[in-house]
DNA sequence: TGCATGCTATGCAAAGTTGCATGGCACGCG
DNA sequence: CGCGTGCCATGCAACTTTGCATAGCATGCA
């Protein structure tokens, strides 16, 4: 080891490091966003800190705090990160096949439903060499810090380096399992049993719409939308989805009111880093997508 | 091994070993400019050209050639390192005392006459936690690029990030060996046994100095000023030098030309990057700098 | 107060990386 | 035209770095 303080940075990789615990407050939270060990990160940081000549960090055994020091340093430590970052787009700029791998950010059930379904057999089947991330999960991933190369989302993404477009309007509706349809058939809002998906207490289009209705804190809450739909399909009560749900769960159906209020729609986005579009790996699955979630629209179908 | 081709830069540290063969011109001389072994450089560029799925460098025998891709990286690879250059220097503004190393960049003659016996010592005993780098030798180190932190040098310095001044104006002289003053005094310029500094034939302020007292190429020419002044010393000729130099080589003097022309003056600077002037260490040295060699312009000293 | 939890630091064996030595190859010089 | 030189690739041993397991410590909760 051994390497002097001088005020120079030997080891570029070191501003991961440094930049991850920054992020995630932590060394071992650092280890697992960088997929390596704690003692690792511990080490390393210990070596930039000598060969900075300088402390980074104050260690405590339930935080980390920053230092001064690290607190002037993260500026140009973000700096450096987006100089590579650029660097890679760069790189993926150059490419002229649609070959290597990207990773899309999506839900569990556009997954399930749709790409892994209706999309990737084609585009595996005219792009041997594409190989696809499908990162699932309720965490939205970063696009601009190259977490993802493509997001599929319920929401306009952020602008900045990002460009993207809205491929369908999702009507909601009320989504219940057909053999449990004629048992709740007539009842009016307030006597159905309303299941809801629930996480950290954040206010989601699904939440807004119950409140909406009228309807309170619902019996059965649910932390994932695979798991409330589960509950549903199972007859235990109704979920407020969209309605082009039915198409891929045949075994649901959408159940009229009574009252018959309009439950809005969900706007589906598909987005990506402006300088990725025309990549051809990027571009052949963002082409895919767009195309592939047009069809859930309705209003588009009939046309 | 075995990172995946993904466009991904994994190892940051790879970009340095980019840089470095883009500009050696080959794995070789990115090797000796890193301090590393060739065959690591092989290796590296051979594991980022795979991480990046695409050929960076054409391997010849006698030569390496960029490829196309390569060519587009270059701008993001620099910016890379400009990145953590800045960083670099952020880190730097963050220290308190003057301690860690200074890097000086200066001509063999400054170091061994005036740096090293008139300045060294009060800065080491003023400053025990400093430590100095002094890196002699004729090729012009990069200030900007970190290859020194301060300069000592005969000439203005290109701008940019870069500050300084001139301290001390040097009028030139003609030198000779005091025991052999007698002998040549009186001579006409042309009659004197001149010798000379060249080096890969390239003009210096010296060289022109002599090709305007009319005289040509020189029975001894010398690819170092020290051997010259070696020569010198040993009764075997002239030089045209700095008048000052008489001052720390005391078995010098001037010569007084019959014809008297005006030899000129060598100008003298200081200069360091913007980013460190205000740094302890640095400040600290180039204060000593730029004090020391004042006393030297002959113009300061009378008054 | 005592226990459970999540954190950092460190010893140690395994894995990965480096440097050296070698081999092959093309160019330039005598 | 052969030889010398400088280049890149690769095998192998020494070293360095990593990951796992452990110990120590402070905080929060019962």
């Amino acid at each position: 080891m051994a390497r002097e303080a001088m005020q120079k940075l030997t080891q570029w990789e070191d501003v991961r490091y440094f930049l991850a615990v920054v992020r995630q407050g932590s060394f071992s939270g650092a280890a697992r966003a960088l997929a390596t060990d704690q003692s690792t990160v511990s080490r390393r940081i210990a070596l930039l800190e000598h060969a900075l000549g300088q402390p980074l960090f104050e260690r405590g055994p339930r935080t980390v705090r920053r230092t001064p020091q690290a607190e002037a340093l993260l500026d140009a430590a973000q700096a450096v990160e987006r100089a590579v970052l650029a660097m890679e787009d760069a790189a993926s700029r150059a490419e002229a096949e649609p070959r290597g791998r990207v990773r899309i950010a999506l839900t569990e059930g556009l997954a399930q439903h749709v790409v892994v379904p209706r999309i990737l057999p084609g585009l595996f089947a005219a792009h041997p060499e594409l190989a696809i991330d499908l990162r699932t999960g309720d965490e939205v991933l970063d696009l601009a810090r190259h977490e993802a190369d493509v997001s599929v989302r319920f929401f306009r993404p952020a602008r900045g380096e990002l460009v993207g477009q809205r491929v369908a309007r999702l009507p909601l509706a009320v989504l219940v399992a057909k053999r449990a349809r004629k048992r709740w058939a007539g009842r009016s809002i307030g006597e159905l049993p309303w299941t809801s998906y629930v996480k950290d207490d954040l206010e989601t289009p699904e939440s807004r719409m119950l409140a909406r209705l009228g309807v309170g804190r619902t019996r059965l809450a649910c932390s994932s939308v695979e798991t409330q739909l589960a509950a549903v399909r199972a007859g235990l009560g109704v979920a407020v989805a969209p309605r082009a749900l039915t198409l891929a769960l045949p075994d649901l159906a959408a159940l009229d009111l009574p009252e018959a209020p309009d439950l809005g729609t969900l706007e589906l986005f598909v987005v990506t880093r402006a300088a990725l579009r025309k990549v051809p790996r990027v571009a052949v699955v963002y082409d895919a997508l767009v195309e592939a979630l047009r069809a859930l629209d309705p209003s588009r179908a009939e046309v």
